[in-house]
DNA sequence: CAAACGATTTTCT
DNA sequence: GAAAATCGTTTGG
């Protein structure tokens, strides 16, 4: 089933983020589908995480969207190159989302491959938030768009991620957030081949 | 209006 | 392991 307004709504981004995994996100523009399961994510928590671009509830145009009620994709361009897409959570005006970093293909690989010039499947494909948007067919341009359909849409297809096999640990490349860095806000599944190879800090 | 920079990935040594 | 690629967003003058 795909996943109901209410599960974005939520006011704990931290366990969003964790419950993600497991869940499945799909993509369809025009007419192609491409889908792969969630194994790894990141929380960011708005205006009070340093880490957060709406922290201390910045509000720029980019921005903007971080402030909608949960339930919207946040999709960002990195680097000039890399298209990175969060899912907006909480309530209307507070900014928090749920970064989504790799993904283990299910659905479309051949259109992944074509997506991201590739010859064969390899973990690369999807591993790390910039990959996956790639691959998906993600950009800027569906930023704001409905998590519940048509194109763009998270699934509940009754995998279930034992607790066990969930790894927190420091954000990947936001070592200029001071102490927020040191929070524990990473998600990923243990020994999954997708999990990108991006490191951040050491828990303390 | 100019300039620095980034929630990254790929390639080259 | 280091560095380049590449451009929209943000900030400072």
């Amino acid at each position: 089933m795909v996943l109901p307004l209410s599960f974005y709504t939520r006011e704990d981004v931290v366990r969003i983020a964790r419950e993600l995994l497991g869940k499945v996100l799909v993509t369809e523009f025009d007419g192609v589908r491409t889908a792969g399961m969630i194994v790894e994510t990141e929380a960011y928590a708005g205006a009070t995480d340093r880490a957060s671009h709406a922290w201390n509830h910045r509000r720029t145009a980019r921005t903007e969207v971080m402030y909608a009620s949960g339930g919207v994709a946040y999709v960002y361009l990195c680097y000039g190159i890399h298209h990175l897409m969060n899912v907006v959570t909480h309530r209307e005006d507070v900014p928090h989302a749920v970064l989504i970093r790799a993904l283990e293909p299910l659905e479309g690989i051949e259109e992944m491959l074509l997506r991201r010039g590739k010859q064969s499947f390899h973990p690369s494909l999807t591993a790390g938030p910039g990959a996956l948007s790639e691959a998906l067919g993600i950009r800027t341009v569906h930023t704001g768009y409905s998590l519940l359909g048509p194109e763009l849409f998270i699934e509940d297809r009754g995998i279930r991620v034992p607790a066990k096999k969930i790894v927190a640990s420091t954000r990947v490349g936001v070592s200029y957030a001071g102490p927020d860095a040191l929070r524990p806000y990473r998600f990923y599944i243990a020994g999954n081949n997708f999990v990108s190879k991006g490191k951040g800090l050491p828990l303390p």
